[in-house]
DNA sequence: CTGTTAGCGCTTTCAA
DNA sequence: TTGAAAGCGCTAACAG
């Protein structure tokens, strides 16, 4: 693998000259600087980005650690976070958490390979993030909040509330017991969610009840399997909160199954507005996530910080309530 | 920011003693090896991981360039990636070639940035790839076959055997013509799909006709217009076949709308076997694309040639036919 | 068992 | 306009 000095050597200059030369800087004579690239291409040289990253101290990287680099809700995320970043001229890199603090993510949080970090992985402890931020080493949160400290931001969204007006949606339009289908336990989204979804029902003067409250893991399949329960457990709720879309797309699989319909027969609603949402059938009734917004805003905070611009410690997005058709048909 | 200098300065040893300490190699006097760490605490001290990569001329770390981070498709690639790149304890990342060859993804093809790179972006051109991939330094093609070359490899499956296939089994359904909704016409995976296609109704004596063959550019909303299309054109075949499944699905939302029965009206297939596929209504029949074993197969070559063991130049994996709802209820 | 030292490949001041 | 040289932070001979 040629080096610059071999460049440098084959074209007859100093190092210097040919890194001027390579890097389009600075003016010179243009026959010197023909006689480098000339050198470069017969030695078929290609720069050594490590050793540039060591020299500059800095990687115009920013890492997005993500605990599952699939599924359909980061692709928006992943949108949002993309768009700031290359407009910055920095390069986005993802890496999974898999593996938990021995992971790739422990080494972009740890061992300054990237300028900054976006972190939306549940499994990293919240000690190891709060050790691993420093001053000019932003890093965004996007699940929870932590306590202050420089260069560490959190962004979450309003769970509780959208988790609150989801089931007040339902209960505003006939329904007189409702039933929910949470994720992870150890999710604050979800606990929040669920949370809402409590308060919701106690401000109608109904009173929650444990069999209608089950857990379906986030997943699809797990959406499918505790509706299956909650149909076999024969006593019905008028409709059901899924505290994300794609436990409510298992959710309507089972429904369908049974020759249920929704939402003649049973309401429900998810939470996220995934990409296929408006294509289920009947289109799902959400509470829209701010994914794309909540990507943008975290690499808009992480270059303030970048740029030595005060910023929160915490930020709050707004859930929106998205009417379809499967709680009622206008 | 503290380095291995400050520590062995504040521990009263030499950087060598300090890096040994730290990294946990060589036996040493326990009673050193807690001062080090001791001092690595008080000053926060974190490595320079990028310093260490340039000493040691190797990143353990594998990039994985997509042409678009998001969507059903790359899922399981991506798993099958990550855990052969796991295993051989190396890091995956993940990047995007947005921006074509002034990408993060040129930045990982040219600057040494990673040990490998597993490539599936179509808007890198075969030039810049081919350039890029040098001995020591394997890049494996997984959307083309491109010239032999050390160092380059090439994984493609075989889309036309699949989609003359796909096309055969609606003709064997009993439908009497077919038509074709492709992708974008610069993806060879989808070039190959329509000969296969065009190859199969030759075969059982039927003529192609354009006005049934249109481009869905792989996108669920792409497939809803082209089938729009279809059914505005009046004359609806009896069977479609999608290059993809995302196409698919856009299809059969655009199906449904104007009264279609699938498959009574009409059989339709898909193209890949997406995670979602089995749980559409009716459950759709497709032609499984090996994703999985397509991102196994490309981290075990990619560490068989880092390993200095021999490769073929081009592997070519099969489709699998799954029969479900979508051409014919059994 | 620990210290000295030579780089890894590059950028960038400073001097010529 | 070009060259010499320092040094980014680390590892790993080699010497002591």
């Amino acid at each position: 693998m040629a080096t610059i000095k071999d460049v440098a050597k084959q074209a007859g200059v100093a190092v210097s000259t040919a890194s001027y030369a390579l890097n389009g800087t600075k003016k010179m004579k243009q026959e010197t600087k023909e006689r480098v690239l000339q050198a470069a291409r017969e030695l078929q040289y290609q720069k050594n980005g490590v050793a540039m990253d060591l020299k500059k101290s800095k990687t115009k990287t920013i890492a997005l650690i993500l605990s599952d680099l699939t599924g359909p809700f980061y692709s928006e995320l992943i949108r949002g976070v993309q768009e700031e970043v290359l407009e910055k001229k920095y390069d986005l890199l993802v890496c999974s958490s898999y593996g938990n603090e021995s992971s790739t993510a422990a080494k972009f949080l740890r061992e300054k390979r990237a300028d900054g970090v976006i972190l939306l992985a549940h499994n990293i402890s919240d000690d190891f993030i709060t050790e691993s931020a420093r001053t000019g080493f932003p890093i965004i949160v996007l699940d929870r909040v932590l306590p202050e400290k420089e260069a560490l931001t959190s962004i979450t969204v309003n769970n509780y509330k959208g988790g609150y007006e989801a089931t007040r949606h339902l209960l505003e339009k006939g329904a007189v017991s409702a039933a929910c289908i949470h994720g992870p336990i150890n999710s604050s989204d979800s606990q929040e969610r669920l949370s809402g979804y409590e308060q919701a029902l106690q401000d109608s003067g109904l009173k929650k009840d444990s069999k209608w409250i089950l857990n379906g893991s986030f997943t699809h399949e797990g959406g499918y399997q505790a509706t299956k329960i909650l149909i076999h457990q024969g006593d019905l709720p008028n409709a059901v909160f899924y505290a994300n879309d794609e436990m409510a797309i298992g959710g309507l699989e089972a429904l369908k199954e049974s020759g249920l319909n929704v939402p003649e027969d049973i309401a429900i609603i998810g939470f996220d507005d995934i990409q296929l949402a408006p294509y289920l059938q009947p289109p799902l009734t959400t509470m829209r996530h701010p994914k794309y917004e909540m990507g943008k805003l975290a690499s808009h905070v992480i270059f303030q910080v970048l740029e030595g611009q005060p910023v929160k410690s915490h930020y709050t997005l707004e859930t929106e309530f998205i009417n379809r058709e499967s709680v009622s048909k206008q």
